[in-house]
DNA sequence: CGGTATCCGGTGGGATACTG
DNA sequence: CAGTATCCCACCGGATACCG
């Protein structure tokens, strides 16, 4: 009889994954396909995390570089929104013991693995420019 | 000299588009490209929009369907997220005058374009369960 | 330089009731 | 069947000030 983890994704939707092979054996939910979807859109999106991630693409960036790539996100948001990123093992925090400080943010290798992702929302977005500039609230 | 549509995007980022081209001349931000990885975010997120859409790449659906589908969605979400996703032209709403009433919702050739990027998000989780599972508030 | 701490307003979204 | 209409509140995120 496998262990099982619930997790309790969206909308309380629960899904039930055998912690030693990752599957989901969910029976209530027999495709469990659409709560990995929202997975996926829930760790990139967020106020600010597409962005971040997608200068991180670009190589390791210290806080003030990416408060410069991003100069309408606050200090607030920025710290915030990288100490999740972080604790989400998608991206790594290398604090330099130096005054004054130097702090670096890099993908992880996991982190890595969404940059497919990013670069097809990236030229989606590029390609369909001129439709989107017909849609309200964006 | 080509006219410009002003958009203000994420965080009153503002992006300059040419309205023929559809190109981007913001020389205040050389790299538009991040602005655009937040559009499309933006386009899916949402508290509900990625599982709408994941649903109706299965084919055209009627509105209880839908809340079948995503038995844990409020009828107020379902409608909203439906008529938001309808103002974008991602989906298109179809309404047969009949009694009882009777809804379809289906994607648009627009909406049809998103498909690469969900089917690809619905894969890198199936992928990343296992890594997914410690990740705090997922 | 790279953060915390605190305050506070707007809004996303749930619960519930009603309807053509 | 497929929606509206209200009420309400948690929390996201902005502004500002301060710190090691």
């Amino acid at each position: 009889m496998p262990k099982y983890k619930m997790v309790v994704n969206r909308g309380e939707r629960i899904i039930m994954i055998d912690i030693k092979t990752g599957e989901n054996h969910c029976e209530e939910w027999p495709d469990t396909s659409p709560c990995l979807v929202e997975t996926t859109i829930k760790l990139i999106s967020g106020k600010w995390k597409g962005i971040i991630l997608y200068h991180l693409l670009d190589g390791t960036k210290r806080f003030n570089e990416l408060r410069l790539l991003i100069p309408t996100i606050t200090q607030r948001m920025l710290t915030l929104q990288l100490r999740e990123l972080e604790e989400q093992k998608i991206i790594h925090r290398e604090v330099y013991p130096v005054v004054p400080p130097k702090v670096e943010y890099s993908l992880t290798e996991f982190g890595e693995t969404l940059r497919p992702i990013i670069v097809d929302m990236k030229q989606w977005g590029e390609k369909y420019t001129k439709e989107v500039l017909h849609i309200k609230n964006i």
